[in-house]
RNA sequence: GGGCGCAUAGCUCAGCUGGGAGAGCGUCCGCUUCACGCGCGGAAGGUCACAGGUUCGAGCCCUGUUGCGCCCACCA
């Protein structure tokens, strides 16, 4: 609808056999060199998906919690050692207590034995440079079970990793007479437990972020549980490189800290899903747990060849499939299509920026390692559109506007023109005006084309103004050529919003507002029609990306035999059409037909070498009764004002010493040619007013 | 907590390396001018968020303040 010009004997969906076929050939290839494996690993959970969830699904929340401090009580002593946590719940799944190496605090009980309250673990005191000696009491309680940071901790120290807390959000076993319940009650149960026993010496409202699943809103719960895994860093080095090296551009520049500040942090990718539906994971296990991978269900396992196989029943990550679009969409990992030669490296890939690290990093990994080449070198952010009143666009909000009932509405070439219009470096607004502007344009694009052809005679071929073409011709071919080397650079620029209205100034005020009033005043002549052919092919040829239903439909108004106008080749610039005598001359006229509009009384009198139909635009001079008398009056007065100032304004700066002792000898020379101009047009002024008084 | 960005005409936005504030829409005033009233001609409308600083000169550079947006992050 929107009239893109897509191939569309090729469409590919994600599960399509070949894909697929693709999905678990790169999943087996990247297994089998190591980078993926299988392990135990704190992983995001989300109690209602029932699934891990990647660490970039996870939205973070400020919450406002209660900060207990715990008394745990130290083994031989009557000591306890305070630990501040807004679990309590975790507690049960403690399996150490830490503190810095340096906190001379609590130096002499490293090594110590303390006592976990409520199930009376004995757990190591031991020192991590992890822990903050400023934070709450100095000495952390240890779950790696249930905490990202204490599970590094743990795997540092070699401690247990217990879990109190199930897959189902429920209490486990471990908990005891806590067994059962759902994490809030026995976070309130356990509370009031070791209030009983007099453990908790300090209670504090703390607020902070809480990680909770992007799409169901549940909190997140940090569970054990046994993954795949990805490594990442041996991939991203090349990918990193080829950004930092430019041989990937982002566009804006600014958008690479998104990239670098991720590249450079990654941890590994947990990459197996607990879901319905999705790529299956090609991994069959038999009875006694060996793992055998393979791109297809094998015969028997393939380390003690039991013929009982079960297929690992997790899916794969949605990106992990989607990292491989730029070469699995033709035909890889089979080489028997040639697309992958023709297409593979692409140039320019556009995408929001919320996806700069989901999809576009993984692509450059995998395209690097897979193809051995960047995918794209070129990477256009685009803007993200919000709704007019500055809200993002959503279902759930009611914000979301359809591009199809726009396109109903305006018409499909007023939607793409008012969407470029509105792209921009940052984030915009949805503005219903930019596409009404669009629409306008095809308008008069389509009205101007259709009247200007019907100047163009029978049999004209179409011809660029030569050296004694009328002036107009010769300045029109003129602005062409620059509005086209303009567009071209700010196509190039990704700068659509200024192409559009590199464009819509052509087109309208220098064809339509110009040179068609100049061309359709001027006595008919064949030389002249094949001038007019030329430049509507040109102005059709120039604008046809972005109004494409409008230049095509006007294109075949065109006379002769022609194809389609999207198989036409896009214009080239040409210096040879730029013609600074009819740039200045045309100048001059508009500026002179500028003021005469304006005061229709002015004694400026038309440039000499205007020719007749030059002419036929000036105004027809008023009838001279008392109400336009007053008006020229008041006109004249308000451009005294006006030169008034300019000349005050030009005068001031040439008195600053420091003005004329230090800016550039061409500021000051211009400063003192706007003052001779001023200070004769002033006079020019006052003595019309004094011949009126 | 770290980082990035934005505050310019009633509205949506442009303003490149610092030299007299722009566009479209909206508003107001005129127009049966042989393409278009989705049009033509004209006009009004801005202490460029605020406070300092650098400079002969700042919307543009520096510092700070306020408000807003986004991204990243494992401080109990």
């Amino acid at each position: 609808r929107l009239g893109a010009t897509l191939d569309y004997d090729h469409e590919r969906f994600t599960m399509d056999d070949r894909y697929v076929q693709a999905v678990l050939t790169m999943f087996v290839e990247l297994y089998r060199k190591g980078y993926i494996y299988r392990d135990n690993r704190l992983i995001n959970w989300c109690p209602t998906c029932a699934s891990t969830i990647s660490d970039l699904e996870v939205r973070y929340e400020h919450a406002a919690d209660t900060l207990f401090e715990v008394r745990y009580p130290i083994k031989g002593t009557n000591d306890f050692l305070h630990v501040a946590t807004v679990r309590p719940e975790t507690i049960l799944a403690d399996t150490a207590v830490a503190v810095h190496p340096n906190d001379e605090r609590y130096r002499h009980l490293v090594g110590g034995t303390a006592i976990v309250p409520l199930v009376n673990r004995e757990v190591p005191i031991i020192a991590d440079e992890y822990v903050r000696t400023d934070f709450g009491t100095g000495a952390l309680k240890v779950t790696p079970g249930h905490d990202p940071n204490d599970f590094e901790i743990g795997r540092r120290h070699g401690l247990p990793e217990l879990a109190a807390i199930g897959f189902d959000g429920r209490m486990t076993e471990l908990a005891g007479e806590f067994a059962g319940m759902p994490v809030g009650e026995a976070r309130d149960r356990i509370r009031d437990a070791l209030v009983d026993q007099q453990l908790i010496a300090n209670e504090e409202l703390y607020e902070h972020e809480v990680g909770h699943c992007d799409r169901t809103g549940d909190r997140i719960e940090p569970l054990i549980s046994l993954q795949w895994f990805m490594r990442m860093d041996e991939l991203a080095r090349p990918a990193n490189e080829a950004v930092r090296s430019g041989r990937v551009r982002f566009h804006p520049k600014s958008q690479e800290n998104t990239y670098f500040s991720w590249m450079d942090n990654l941890r590994p990718w947990c990459i197996s899903r607990q879901l319905w539906w999705g790529h299956a994971i090609p991994v069959w296990y038999c009875p006694d747990g060996h793992q055998t991978v393979d791109l297809a269900e094998p015969a028997a396992c393939a380390t003690c060849g039991s013929g009982e196989l079960e297929r690992d029943p997790d899916v794969l990550d949605t990106w992990f499939s989607s990292a491989l679009w730029p070469f699995a969409t033709i035909g890889w990992p089979q080489r028997d299509d040639e697309r992958l030669d023709r297409y593979y490296p692409g140039n320019v890939l556009s995408t929001d920026r919320q996806i700069i690290n989901l999809w576009v990093a993984r692509m450059l990994m995998m395209g690097i390692e897979f193809m051995g080449d960047i995918p794209f070198s070129d990477v256009l952010i685009h803007s993200t559109i919000y709704a007019p009143d500055g809200r993002r666009m959503s279902k759930s909000l009611g914000t979301g506007i359809d591009p199809l009932e726009l396109v109903d509405e305006h018409g499909a070439d007023a939607t793409r023109y008012g969407l470029l219009k509105m792209s921009s470096t940052q984030d915009v607004r949805f503005d219903r005006g930019a596409i009404e502007e669009g629409g306008r344009l095809a308008n008069k694009l389509w009205n101007a084309a259709r009247f200007a052809l019907t100047k163009v005679g029978a049999g004209a071929a179409a011809a660029p103004p030569g050296p004694g073409a009328p002036l107009e011709d010769r300045w029109i071919a003129s602005r062409f050529d620059a509005a086209l080397t303009d567009l071209l650079h700010q196509i190039e620029r990704f700068d659509f919003s200024a192409a559009t209205k590199t464009l819509y100034a052509f087109i309208w005020n220098d064809f339509c507002d110009w040179y068609v009033e100049l061309a359709k005043r001027r006595p008919a002549d064949a030389e002249g029609s094949g001038v007019i052919l030329w430049l509507i092919e040109g102005i059709l040829r120039m604008a046809h990306p972005m109004l494409p239903f409008v230049t095509e439909a006007i294109w075949e108004h065109l006379p002769g035999e022609r194809g389609l106008l999207m198989l036409e080749s896009y214009p080239e610039p040409d210096a040879g059409r730029r013609d600074d005598q009819a740039d200045a001359a045309v100048g001059e006229w508009i500026e002179f037909l500028t003021i005469v509009r304006a005061d229709p009384g002015t004694s400026r009198t038309p440039p000499e070498w205007a020719p007749d139909h030059f002419l036929q635009l000036l105004p027809r001079r008023p009838a001279p009764d008392g109400a336009a008398a007053a008006a020229i009056l008041s006109n004249l007065e308000g451009e005294r004002d006006q030169a008034r100032q300019e000349l005050a304004r030009a005068r001031g700066i040439l008195a600053n010493e420091g003005f004329l002792a230090k800016a550039p000898p061409a500021k000051v020379e211009e400063e003192r040619e706007k003052e001779r101009r001023y200070a004769a047009r002033l006079a020019d002024i006052e003595a019309r007013l004094a011949e009126l008084a």
